[in-house]
RNA sequence: CGCGGGAUGGAGCAGUCCGGUAGCUCGUCGGGCUCAUAACCCGAAGGUCGGUGGUUCAAAUCCGCCUCCCGCAACCA
């Protein structure tokens, strides 16, 4: 499975990155995927692979029809400045993508719409033509047998009359051809423990037709022939794998036939169920081939939280490569998230990683090194004639153990393993240095051909850190190799696979530090120092006006005798429990004034706890038809204010049980 | 009993498939060195490998049960 450049044919590798979705400027978390695929992708080109690597952004969907109208712009303008964004941040963290696929682009939007005749025309995609079985805050179809009691299979609430027809890709079709493919390719998912999931909740069940098409919203791509529909986020988002090579249903170019099937798909593991399930039976639909495997990788956390805007922990990537560099941040997303367990990023673990492994370790290393050439020897060292010396041999054991090593690891996708291999050879270095004490070597004339042997091990180290460390830090391996003045072959892969000894002799330029240590407590007190005046800044009442809610959508007007059919009480919570088995779940038992005691179920759990809202008061619509849910009945609701982030219950404390609110 | 993953010295991780000295980085303490970015090197302290029962000459590793975390699914009336 692992062909390195030993053959000269170029082997081919397709790699694509999820497309990012055009909401709102990407954090760091959301680099990581690009990131991860590029190093990935400049692994690959290293290793003599003719590599086409491709990311982009997804521009479509209703979301986004509400933000740009929110913000009073036209969609393609604000997806237009968003993904320009996105692209920025990308170019920022040097991904080295061969094209950057916007799903507005034409050449896309196109291929799409054929696509979708084309599975319209053999029967795979069919419109629905049922009414009245539509859940809307599901957003989802439903089959008469799939109703329960005539209601919403997933929420339990009445489903509406769909006067929106829609069409369906028959998913359970293929279903048998799918789990045929997993069992055929044991090596489809990366890492393996995603399959049983997918098997076992989703294919187990039955997979159920999925919904392809929209006429609630426009911003989308419209099926050619139905134009008041628009395709529906998967079909159109997932076809960009192939669309952006130059797939159409009626002929591809030379492009596609070279490059498909991708290779390597590398997703967050969140959307793992649409690349192995529904985009697999997309391209069998189409006759085309699978993908070889989907990497679905683990995700970056502020400290142990997920970034969020309202805690205002958000960390941009392009910000911490303004402070620390590009390739120090590149270095530590890539070493410090294992490969199946989340990672986190802070200030201090990030300066922490800087300073041990970037500055002290990998640059001090460098640069002493090249200082001691200069110094000794004008720069000039020629290869050992011959070593009997063990630490000599031991250094050159390290060294040819962690290129196996690096090769071992990088071809399995395990890159903190491999960075973590590569920094042991720069502290054996480090070491060695010290076992040999050049300074010493130094001051006798016998010894300077030992002393040449010694720096010409070190150099000779340097350059193979040099190239294996240039998937991570693309800038930095440059600059390592251009101090020590290699270039060519030299600073190929090829000229390190049996490790030691491919130079005949040095002649090192100017050593400048690659990373300058930084004082930890000094920067920490200057980011918080910033983010206070940021805080000040934002709560100030001038700022206030330009603060506005996100995604502000009204619906459409109503009378207020509609208004009036809503029957608000104010009602007391008495008692309070977790709901079993539901996690946003709680039950909450109210006097609503009369002698019954009314039982509601509320999504607040993760916003409150039973004790803050035993005794209190809140209002209850009351007249709200009852809903099963998690196995309990709800009758009622309560209200609550919703930012997206957090939540907050209208308390009316003091207003006795029963009374209208109006 | 929905499905899956995790729990390893103060912190973050590797080791678990294929049982046999518990390893790495950071941090702490002590020492050494001076080529270098107050960097580097050595040594020490610190872990009954979540708990419990079993298989075995031998268990972090295999099996049973339990606890706690995290995803996915379901649930925010």
């Amino acid at each position: 499975m692992c062909q390195h450049a030993d053959h000269s044919g170029k082997e081919k590798f397709y790699i694509t990155t999820a497309i990012a979705y055009t909401s709102r400027k990407p954090h760091i978390g959301n680099v990581y995927d690009p990131v991860l695929a590029d190093m990935i992708a400049r692994y690959k080109r290293m290793m003599g692979f003719d590599v086409f690597y491709l990311t982009g952004s997804d521009e479509h969907g209703q979301k986004i029809e509400e933000y740009a109208k929110a913000q009073g712009m036209d969609p393609k303008a604000y997806v237009d400045g968003v993904s320009a964004q996105i692209k920025a941040v990308w170019d920022c963290m040097n991904v080295s993508y061969d094209r950057f696929i916007r799903t507005t682009d034409p050449d896309h939007e196109q291929a799409v719409q054929k696509i979708f005749k084309k599975l319209y025309d053999q029967g795979d995609i069919y419109k629905g033509t049922y009414e009245g079985k539509y859940c809307v805050p599901c957003e989802s179809f439903f089959t008469a047998s799939q109703l329960k009691d005539g209601k919403c299979p997933d929420c339990g609430r009445e489903v509406v009359d769909a006067k929106e027809e829609a069409y369906f890709l028959r998913l359970s079709k293929y279903q048998d051809q799918l789990m045929a493919y997993y069992n055929d390719h044991s090596d489809f998912f990366l890492p393996d423990s995603r399959r049983a999931e997918m098997v076992n909740n989703f294919l187990k069940p039955g997979l159920s037709d999925l919904c392809v098409s929209r006429t609630s919203f426009t911003w989308g791509i419209p099926v050619e022939f139905d134009p008041k529909h628009v395709t529906y986020v998967w079909l159109d988002a997932l076809s960009n794998y192939i669309t952006g090579i130059g797939y159409s249903p009626d002929g591809s170019g030379e492009k596609y036939a070279k490059y498909w099937p991708a290779d390597l798909h590398v997703i967050g593991k969140d959307i793992v169920r649409f690349h192995t399930i529904y985009w697999p039976i997309i391209l069998m639909a189409l006759g085309e081939p699978l993908p070889k495997q989907v990497l679905g990788h683990p995700w970056l956390l502020v400290g142990e939280d997920k970034m969020s805007k309202s805690k205002g922990n958000v960390l941009y990537a392009d910000d911490l490569a303004r402070r620390f560099g590009v390739d120090a941040v590149r270095y530590y997303l890539l070493s410090e998230i294992p490969f199946a367990q989340d990672g986190s990023i802070t200030y201090e673990s990030l300066i922490t990683k800087y300073n041990a492994d970037l500055a002290n370790t990998l640059g001090n290393l460098v640069n002493r090194s090249i200082a001691m050439t200069n110094k000794y020897f004008s720069g000039s060292l020629t290869r050992p004639v011959a070593s009997t010396e063990e630490t000599d041999a031991d250094l050159r054991a390290v060294a040819a153990q962690t290129v196996a090593d690096y090769f071992r690891l990088m071809d399995a996708y395990r890159n903190a393993d491999a960075a973590d291999a590569v920094m042991s050879l720069a502290r054996r270095c480090n070491k060695y240095i010290d076992e040999t004490a050049p300074w010493v070597l130094a001051k006798e004339e016998a010894s300077l051909p030992r002393l040449n042997d010694v720096l010409y091990n070190l150099i000779e180290c340097i350059r193979i850190l040099g190239i294996l460390l240039a998937p991570f830090m693309p800038e930095t391996a440059e600059k390592i190799l251009s101090q020590i003045a290699v270039s060519g072959e030299l600073a190929e892969i090829g000229s390190v696979k049996e490790g030691f000894g491919a130079a005949e002799s040095y002649h090192v330029g100017t050593p400048t530090p690659l990373f300058a240590r930084i004082d930890a407590e000094k920067l920490l007190a200057e980011i918080q120092a910033e983010n206070d005046a940021k805080a000040a800044a934002e709560s100030a009442p001038a700022a206030a006006e330009g603060k506005k809610a996100e995604n502000v959508a009204f619906l459409p007007e109503i009378a207020i005798d509609d208004f009036a059919r809503i029957d608000l009480r104010v009602a007391e919570i008495t008692d309070c429990e977790p709901v079993k088995r539901a996690k946003k779940l709680l039950k909450l038992t109210l006097n609503d004034g009369t002698d019954t005691p009314r039982t509601v179920c509320s999504g607040i759990a993760k916003w409150y706890t039973p004790d803050q809202l035993k005794g209190r008061r809140v209002v209850l619509v009351s007249n709200l038809k009852p809903a099963v849910l998690c196995g309990v009945e709800s009758q009622g609701m309560i209200l609550a204010a919703d930012d997206g982030e957090d939540v907050k219950v209208l308390f009316v404390d003091g207003v006795a049980p029963g009374s209208r609110v109006r």
